[in-house]
DNA sequence: ACGTGTACCTGCACGC
DNA sequence: TGCGTGCAGGTACACG
């Protein structure tokens, strides 16, 4: 479900509640997700105050006062949100967080393509999960120069390389495709057929639609809910992803449907070349 | 070595 | 109503 925006705005909420308060009781209703979860989470994290909470691609970390970590990521189907303990369980809540002061946390994925794991905060940036992620989009070294030189190297379709997390983190399906159709690109170009020019738009369309998406409090099409499970407003304004026959705000063309890697991909066969 | 296809899993909307 | 099909904000891995 949710890329870079909807996982930013998790953390957004998620750290002015969670900052040291200890986390009380963690409960899991079954013992794996995509992966096997750790079975000593209680043992290694009960009692420890939350020290932060950060996101480093679609995932969200959880560091506590022992020097451990938690590895969170939501998949296609997660949500995370905060509610009462008293609420009944749905048959997809995973893990349940107590925090003190009675703040009780839910982790609910029905497909569970999702992540929780547990390492040592001083070796999280090596963890096999991490180490090999590429620049953040919205940091200063993600810049056009650098898409640029990348992209040159790439024979793929440029929409399959944006969601290539080892070039840039957090770029999905719904924003790669609207970054493609602000910077006016087809999403099947093969990346090497970039020109800086359009690598200089592209760089950007992708920092201003992640950046608005935030301040939308993310993109809602079935799953996504942030911490209070209020849906985020970003799919009010998407200009290609889900449009297929609908037409382009710009030309009046109609948006276009087709498949990439197995994902859908949307665009304006007239702005789009 | 890189790019694509497949697997993981459930739920929902659709057409017949 | 019921069933089959196709689709869904992701990612690791196996293959060619």
């Amino acid at each position: 479900m949710p890329e870079l925006p909807e996982v930013e705005s998790l953390k957004l909420k998620l750290k002015p509640r969670l900052i040291g308060k200890r986390l009380v009781r963690v409960t899991l209703k079954r013992k794996d997700l995509r992966v096997p979860m750790p079975q000593n989470l209680q043992k290694n994290l009960g009692g420890e105050r939350v020290i932060n909470v950060r996101r480093r691609s679609k995932y969200l970390l959880m560091d506590f006062s022992n020097q451990h970590s938690l590895i969170l990521h939501l998949g296609m189907s997660g949500r995370l949100f905060f509610t009462s303990k008293q609420r009944s369980l749905d048959t997809h809540d995973h893990v349940l967080l107590d925090f003190e002061g009675g703040l009780h946390l839910r982790l609910r994925d029905p497909r569970r393509f999702g992540v929780l794991l547990l390492t040592s905060t001083a070796k999280i940036g090596e963890h096999k999960l991490l180490h090999h992620l590429g620049p953040e989009p919205l940091e200063k070294d993600f810049s056009a120069n650098y898409l640029f030189k990348l992209c040159q190297k790439s024979r793929a379709p440029i929409k399959n390389f944006l969601m290539n997390a080892k070039h840039v983190v957090g770029v999905g399906n719904i924003y790669a495709t609207e970054a493609l159709f602000l910077s006016n690109i087809r999403p099947t170009r093969m990346a090497c057929q970039i020109k800086k020019h359009e690598s200089e738009k592209l760089c950007q369309a992708i920092k201003k639609v992640l950046g608005e998406s935030i301040k939308s409090g993310g993109t809602t099409f079935r799953d996504y809910v942030d911490v209070d499970e209020k849906p985020g407003l970003h799919q009010l304004k998407l200009n290609a992803y889900a449009r297929e026959g609908e037409t382009c705000f710009r030309c009046q063309s109609f948006i276009k449907r087709i498949i990439q890697a197995g994902r859908s991909s949307f665009y304006c066969p007239e702005c789009q070349t």
